[in-house]
DNA sequence: CCACGGTGCTTGCAATTGCAAACGGAGCGG
DNA sequence: CCGCTCCGTTTGCAATTGCAAGCACCGTGG
């Protein structure tokens, strides 16, 4: 096995770190492991352990999952979103709250969609910089200066909780 | 570095096992590695790779997470609440829809925190291991019978979603 | 022109991973 | 008692990781 299918990790590897517009050497430094191994790491001469590969994450300052995932070392989550899988893994609110929050995220997502099909978005946002060559910034929904006034819990009040007590407003804390 | 502090992840993967009544034999092979392999990790004389690492946590039917969280490969997120993160982290909805979020899953937990201290709903969907010392069990809180029309979107449109689009039909509901 | 610092890549080599084979015990049936 | 099967462990060994040293190349400037 001297030659895996883990060029698609050192593929992505050098393209984080010729986007971060530093050279092979300096990452090496940064992430604590020698020059040459990074080399062969990028061109998929080498499997590099989970540990070098937590290193360079850091060096690069990305998620160390981010480069887990590229090594296919772990499933990638739902590409829809972590914030589905978060919810539903929650155990701290109850299944229609999780519903709730589910079907509102799902409204906003539909709601860029329709508003925005640029659904890239994703450039930065996560710890790399990213130079975009389209010089085309976070192309900003026009909802997006909703005024959104703090009532909007008030109108989820009473479908959310009309048991007696379930009191939502963020303010009156009598607790 | 023959012997690092891989102890705790060999302990790990040993409770796991023992937990699971498998055999180290069962274990190795259901996970693809050799038996003495398995028993050195087990014993902290091997560092085994994140490539082993995941085959013995699938082998384990545990998340590889868990796991690399254990081998200290990735840093563990917040024990509060995965939901947060995942919100903060989504790049695929605006700031204005991240904050409205936050605030309704906030205003979930206080409400829950308020009425009963009911923390279950949802039984495994994560492996936990870690035998709890405290038996705090579970009391089912009474507003989880709550309605809940379809219709408490719309309410939030107005603020969320003035763009004309807002179409939310609950129904695709896969989880 | 040739030294100097920069880039990435190739070459041996120590150390490690990961495995096949073999080892000592424990339990069961003949 | 002996054979059989299971358990976890120990022992060499091929293959691999990861590195120090050195290579070829490029741009600058003394």
């Amino acid at each position: 096995m001297a030659l895996p299918k883990v060029g698609s990790i050192g593929e992505y590897i050098r393209e984080q770190r010729t986007h971060a517009k530093i050279s092979l050497r300096q990452l090496a430094a940064a992430a604590g492991v020698s020059n040459p191994y990074l080399s062969q790491i990028e061109r998929g001469l080498r499997k590099p352990s989970a540990e070098i590969l937590n290193q360079i994450a850091k060096g690069l300052h990305i998620s160390s999952q981010a480069l887990y995932v590229q090594a296919g070392l772990i499933e990638e989550r739902e590409p829809d979103s972590d914030v589905l899988t978060a919810i539903r893994a929650d155990h701290l609110i109850t299944e229609r709250q999780r519903q709730v929050l589910i079907d509102i995220y799902e409204s906003f997502r539909k709601e860029n969609r329709a508003g925005a099909p640029d659904e890239d978005a994703q450039t930065s946002q996560k710890a790399h910089p990213a130079p975009e060559p389209h010089g085309g910034d976070v192309v900003s929904s026009p909802n997006d200066e909703v005024p959104l006034p703090e009532g909007y819990l008030a109108a989820l009040r009473p479908y959310a909780a009309p048991a007696g007590n379930g009191n939502v407003t963020p303010e009156t804390k009598e607790g």
